[in-house]
DNA sequence: ATGAAAGCGCTAACAG
DNA sequence: CTGTTAGCGCTTTCAT
C-alpha cells in the first residue's frame, strides 16, 4: 500500500507528531532531526493523505463545480479555467459534476453529488432551463453556493449582458450607422438572450432609432430558419448597414453568406459579435470585431465570492456584474467606407 | 456545523454502528428500527461525509484529470464530458487539475496535485510539448495512470489519427479526385499533426498520386502564413479539386476565401475536415463533411482503462486506438460535379 | 438485534 | 525539543 506518516515515523525513529510537525514546517526542531525526517520521507516517497488532513481540518479543501448537461458546446472551457486558477491560488481543488437534467424531474431522484458531503461549496453554472427541483435540492443542501450567469438575487456573479449589448451597439452608432439589425439564434430559454436583445434595443431607443431584431423562434433554430434570417438581413430592400450578432456563430454564418452574395465586409456591412476572447480567435481566420464575454473573469470573480462565503458563510453576498470590453477588429467601419 | 452520524444515533436512540449499517442498507434490522433511523436522518438532513468513508475504504473514489494549460481552446469539452460520464457510472468523482507548464521546468517545483494524495488515479490529457520533467513526476507518483492522446507505449488511449486521415483521403479518392491537397496550421509539436499528415500521404501513395502538403511552419502560423496557404490552395495554376484540412478552422477559413473568389464548394472544390462532432456543428452554419475525432469515446475508453487499472494496478494495459467515422455532408462531391 | 471497541491517517493540546 | 493522548467521522469485527 501507500506510505503513511507512521511508516516515516518508524523509519526515522521519531514519533508520529514530530514527523507530522516537521513535514508541515511547524514547531522548532534541531536541524539534524529535521533533515533526517525529511530525508526518510523523501526516500520512502511519502505523500500526505489529503483526505485525512481534510477530515482533521474540518475542511474539504475542495469546491464542486455543478454544470448542466445541456449547455452550449464549448461554453465550459473559460469557466473551468477561471475557476481552477482562482482555486489553485488557495490550494483548493476542483471537483466537476454534471447533473443529468432529464432525471432531475423524477421526484425521488437526488444526484449523488448532493447526497454526500465532498466539498466546501457549490459553484453553479446552470443558466438555461433550470429545473425547479434543482434549486430546491441545492437550497436543501445547505452548503455555501454561488451561481454563475444566472438570475439570482444574491450570491451570484454574472456577465453584464445588457452593458455588453449596449457597448456593441454604441460602437456601431458611433461609426455613424443608423440601420442596425440584431441577429440571434440563441435558445429563448437562455438567460442571456433577452438581456442582449434588451441592451441593443435600449441603445437604439436612446439614439432615437428603431430596432430590427431577427431572432430564432422559441426553440432551437432549424437550418431553414437560419437561412431565412441571413437572407432577411442581406436581401432586405432597406438592408441594414450594420449587424450585432448574439455570438460568433451567427457572425460567421452571416459573413460567409455575404461573401457568396458579394456583399463586402465591412464596406457594405459592418458586423460585431459577442464572444469570449478565445472563441473569437479561432473562427474562420477573420479578424472579427467583438465585444468580449468575460467568462474567465466572471468565473474568477464567482470563485472568489465562493471562497469568501466558505470563510464566512453567514452573509448573503450581492450580485456582481462583470463588464466586457470592446475589441475592434476588421469587420466594422463607418457606413459606406 | 454539519450533521454527523453520531447526531443521528443520539436522535434515534440507537448506537452509531447500528445507524451506519441501516443507512448503508447492510445487516438486518426490524422494520421499526430502520424506519425510525431513516426518519431521523432525513429530518436532520444527514449527509454522510464522503471523506470519512473514503478514508476507511482505503479508496478516494476520485480520479484526477490532469490537463495542460496550453491545449488548444475548446479541446477539453468532449474529454471532460466523456471522463465524467464514465466515472459517474461507478460513482467516482472527478477532480480537474491544470499544471502550469511554464513552472514545470523549475527543478524544485512540484505541483500541489502531485505532492498530495487525493485520488485513486491520474488521467493525463497532455499531448503537446510534454515537459520531460512532468513524465518523471508522474512516474514517481506511483498512482495508476492512463494517458490520453499521447505517444505512450502502454496505458494509453488515443484517437487513431492515421486511420482518420486515411478515411478522409479515401473518401475523396472514391469520389474520383486526383489532385488532393492537405492543409494544416496545427502546431508541429502536437502529437496529431504528423499522424494526420502521414495518413493522408499513405492514402495518396497507395493510390499512386503525389501528396501536396500545405502546412504552417514549426511555430504557430501567423495570419500572413495562413493567407498565403489559403492562396496557394485556391490560386495554384493546377488547383487541387479537393482538400483535406487538419481541423474545421482551416476548412472554414478556406471555404470563406473560396466564396470571396467565386470558387464554388463543392462544385469547384471539395473540402473535408477532421473535427469532433460538436465543433463541426457550430461553425458557420454550413454542412461540413467531416471525419469525426472521437474525443468523447476516447475519453470514455481511457476512463474505463483507468478504472480497470485502479481495480488491478499490476498489469500495464496495451494502447487502444479509437477510430473515427466519416460524416458526409455538403462540402464534398465528385470533381466538377 | 444491537452495542462496544478498534482503527483508517492525520493533527492539536498538552506534558515532560 | 519530543512523545503521549485524544479525536475528526466513519465502518468493521466481534461480543452479547
Amino acid at each position: 500500500m501507500t506510505i503513511t506518516l507512521s511508516q516515516v515515523a518508524k523509519a526515522s525513529g521519531y514519533s508520529l507528531p514530530t514527523v507530522s510537525q516537521i513535514l508541515n514546517s511547524k514547531g522548532r526542531f534541531p536541524k539534524q532531526t529535521r533533515d533526517l525526517v525529511l530525508k526518510k520521507a523523501r526516500e520512502l516517497g511519502y505523500r500526505p493523505n489529503a483526505l485525512a488532513q481534510a477530515i482533521r481540518h474540518q475542511r474539504f479543501d475542495c469546491v464542486t463545480l455543478l454544470m448542466s448537461t445541456q449547455n452550449r458546446p464549448y461554453y465550459h472551457t473559460g469557466i473551468i479555467d477561471g475557476v481552477h486558477d482562482r482555486l489553485a491560488q488557495d490550494n483548493v481543488s476542483l471537483e466537476i459534476a454534471r447533473l443529468p437534467d432529464e432525471k432531475l424531474t423524477d421526484e425521488g431522484f437526488v444526484p449523488r453529488i448532493l447526497q454526500v458531503l465532498r466539498s466546501d461549496g457549490l459553484l453553479i453554472e446552470y443558466n438555461h432551463r433550470i429545473p425547479e427541483r434543482m434549486i430546491e435540492l441545492i437550497e436543501n443542501h445547505h452548503l455555501p453556493s454561488v451561481w454563475m450567469n444566472s438570475k439570482q438575487s444574491a450570491n451570484c456573479v454574472r456577465v453584464d449582458d445588457i452593458q455588453l449589448a449596449r457597448t456593441a451597439t454604441e460602437h456601431l452608432l458611433g461609426l455613424g450607422h443608423q440601420r442596425i439589425a440584431y441577429l440571434s439564434f440563441a435558445p429563448s430559454s437562455h438567460y442571456s438572450r433577452p438581456e442582449r436583445e434588451q441592451g441593443y434595443c435600449n441603445a437604439m431607443a436612446d439614439a432615437g432609432l428603431s430596432a430590427v431584431v431577427r431572432a430564432a423562434g422559441q426553440r432551437v433554430a432549424s437550418p431553414e430558419d437560419r437561412e431565412a434570417a441571413y437572407r432577411s438581413v442581406l436581401e432586405d430592400a432597406a438592408r441594414p448597414t450594420a449587424v450585432v450578432t448574439y455570438s460568433a456563430n451567427e457572425a460567421c454564418g452571416l459573413i460567409y453568406r455575404a461573401a457568396l452574395k458579394g456583399v463586402r465586409i465591412p464596406e457594405d456591412l459592418s458586423v460585431i459579435a459577442f464572444e469570449d476572447s478565445v472563441r473569437g480567435k479561432v473562427t474562420m481566420d477573420i479578424a472579427l470585431t467583438m465585444v468580449t464575454v468575460p467568462l474567465l473573469e466572471m468565473a474568477r470573480a464567482a470563485t472568489d465570492m465562493m471562497l469568501r462565503r466558505i470563510a464566512d458563510p453567514l452573509p448573503s453576498l450581492p450580485v456582481e456584474r462583470i463588464p466586457g470590453e470592446l475589441n475592434i477588429q476588421a469587420t466594422t467601419a463607418p457606413p459606406g467606407a
